[in-house]
DNA sequence: ATAGGGTTAG
């Protein structure tokens, strides 16, 4: 009877030896479920056990490791304890700093303190933790202060917790103090703990020597390098940091992945994107629901539209920001009526919509002036969902409503609104009002934003495309002059186009690639074979107040325009071209790409700054309304 | 008996 009863525990105890010992071999520890646990402490209760410190702490450290934990069961069991022993509280501890409140391991702490159980150095290590995720800087340091008292400062499993704790709490120069103490007490968890420090710092160079100079790399090491070039904004560096780790033959983890990819797609870089992937195959890497997001995410970033839909649709398991890139994507792929319907379905689904699924369903609205869906769903995202809007939103709100010549009612959006409007909402209406020709508003809204922001050439260059367009070329020489008068620089356009792995970067009038003269002559050819196929240059886009024909050459050497010649020069005859571009398609070279999508039977797809364009047999997704 | 570092998406 006895032994029976004590039977379930070392069951437990057995399992969990076990799920110790499988670890090491395969990559799933069949961990027992919380409802065994439950068992196990109903045969404690049953033999008369119940509050035994020593069992208590085994099922409370069980629970604060396993991924599914219940917070509000691990508190009850901490509550029928009697005395609870350190194994106890460190346990507790380690169960709060994992919870959505780490800050009650702290107030546990004290309480242990009253309680008079000595902490000991697994205590520390878990309240660190907990110090870092609710980032409270004053306790924290109180906590190192204990560690020096109790004389733990040399554990290293203490120093790397403050290192980390310091530098979640962006106090920098204490993390490398921390680290600069004793260098005996250093390990690899230590330099990778230093080189977060760095890279939070945005301390990118200084990160980069450290790497160079540690001596054993893992595969946190390199995930740290890598997010932190990413984070920082240096995409290719990240990149090719990548391909270091690839050639010293280190398998890369989920986060490196989710990062490469976020890196080729904010460039644009489909080959590097697709290299990636099928890396992620050919290492047999489980599609787990981040990197599935994030291959979506990548495609519809390269124009791949269609195969996003369709990792989107062969995933097994998706949680909401699988859906919410997957809507973006088809936003900006002008796909309008599909992103509504996923939203519906993403809706019937159960999933509760945030502010970003909400700038993807007005974009889709926007880009389609589907004027009356974009006030239901902006009416729906406040009154049912309780979603204040944001910049994006507005922006969205503002375009749709411009560009469908509700402009009154955009500006009204503008002034009413709670936020400080971006002076970006003011520039779509003004470029709204160029494209309804509204000459007089677009002056006005074009001096005002002149006036809030003098040094930002796009308002000049806006104000000047309203009085071209009206043929006002007097107006237009005078904002030319005044932008000039003030010094303001253009921000410099460039397009990229990739070829075989290598990335070609163009600006306008660009003479520096080495394949230049032929480029030229490819658009000498092109120029000639559109001209007779009707196209006349729209040259409203070229401010310079310079002669006619100079104003041709401008718009003929737009970056973009060099980017597609030589993409003609280097691809098959029917291969696709793909472009990525940091500002707007002008009006003309829009006009041209239908054309020679039309005249070449080439399809060519553009990535502006905010959408793509997709040409093909002369005509554009976009639908001319961008 | 228990420990440590990195996690993206508009």
């Amino acid at each position: 009877m006895f032994a029976n009863k004590h039977k379930p525990l070392v069951c437990l105890r057995q399992q969990i030896s076990n799920a110790h010992r499988s670890t090491a071999i395969c990559h799933l520890p069949p961990r027992p479920s919380i409802n065994q646990i439950k068992q196990a402490h109903a045969h404690i209760i049953v033999s008369g056990h119940a509050g035994d410190s020593g069992l208590m702490g085994h099922l409370i450290a069980f629970l604060s490791v396993s991924p599914t934990t219940s917070f509000d069961y691990c508190l009850s069991l901490y509550q029928t304890v009697r005395c609870p022993s350190v194994f106890v509280f460190n346990n507790m501890i380690r169960c709060f700093a994992k919870s959505n409140s780490p800050f009650e391991s702290i107030v546990l702490y004290s309480y242990m303190q009253r309680s008079f159980v000595r902490p000991n150095k697994h205590t520390f290590t878990f309240l660190l933790q907990a110090c870092s995720k609710a980032l409270a800087i004053k306790e924290g340091i109180q906590v190192h202060a204990h560690v020096m008292r109790l004389g733990f400062q040399e554990d290293v499993f203490i120093r790397n917790a403050l290192i980390h704790f310091y530098s979640a709490c962006c106090r920098f120069e204490c993390s490398k103090q921390v680290f600069n103490e004793d260098a005996q007490w250093r390990d690899i968890i230590t330099w990778n703990s230093m080189l977060t420090a760095y890279v939070r710092d945005g301390q990118i160079s200084v990160a980069v020597k450290m790497f160079g100079e540690m001596q054993v790399k893992d595969v946190i090491s390199w995930s740290t390098m890598i997010m932190g070039y990413v984070q920082n904004g240096l995409l290719e560096e990240g990149l090719e940091c990548f391909k270091q780790m690839r050639e010293r033959g280190t398998r890369p983890n989920e986060a490196i992945l989710v990062t490469i990819l976020s890196a080729s797609a904010q460039l644009g870089l489909l080959g590097q994107g697709r290299l990636i992937h099928s890396t992620i195959d050919s290492l047999n890497f489980p599609i787990t629901v981040p990197l599935g997001t994030a291959l979506i995410d990548m495609y519809a970033k390269c124009g791949c539209i269609e195969l996003s839909k369709l990792i989107f649709n062969n995933m097994p398991e998706k949680d909401i920001w699988s859906w919410n890139v997957m809507i973006c994507g088809l936003a900006s792929h002008g796909h309008a009526r599909e992103a509504l319907a996923l939203f519906e379905s993403f809706l019937s689904e159960g999933f509760c919509p945030v502010n970003v699924t909400f700038v993807g369903v007005l974009n889709a609205c926007s880009r389609a002036g589907l004027v009356s869906e974009g006030r239901h769903y902006y009416k729906l995202m406040m009154e049912n969902y309780g979603i204040e809007p944001e910049m994006e939103h507005y922006g969205c709100m503002v375009d749709l409503l411009a560009r469908a010549g509700c402009i009154v009612e955009a500006a009204k959006m503008i002034e009413t609104m709670v936020l400080k409007p971006d002076p970006v909402l003011w520039a779509t209406l003004l470029g709204a009002c160029k494209i309804h020709g509204h000459v007089e508003l677009g002056e006005k809204i074009g001096s005002r934003l002149i006036q809030l922001d003098p040094t930002h050439d796009g308002h000049y260059v806006q104000l000047a495309g309203i009085y071209a367009k009206a043929r006002k070329w007097d107006d237009v020489i005078r904002v030319r002059r005044l932008m000039t008068a003030r010094s303001t620089n253009k921000i410099a356009g460039w397009s990229l186009i990739e070829v075989q792995g290598r990335v070609h970067r163009f600006i306008a009038g660009d003479r520096e690639h080495e394949y230049s003269p032929e480029i030229y002559k490819m658009l000498e050819m092109i120029g000639s074979r559109i001209a007779e196929a009707g196209y006349s240059p729209n040259i409203s886009p070229v401010l310079h107040d310079i002669g006619e024909e100079e104003k041709e050459n401008a718009i003929k050497e737009h970056s973009e325009r060099l980017a597609i010649a030589f993409g003609m020069l280097v691809t098959e005859v029917g291969d696709c071209i793909r472009i990525v571009k940091n500002l707007r398609v002008c009006e003309d070279c829009h006009d041209v790409s239908k054309i020679i999508s039309k005249v070449f039977l080439r399809e060519i797809i553009v990535r502006d700054g905010s959408r793509f364009h997709h040409f093909k047999e002369g005509k554009c997704s976009c639908l001319n309304y961008w």
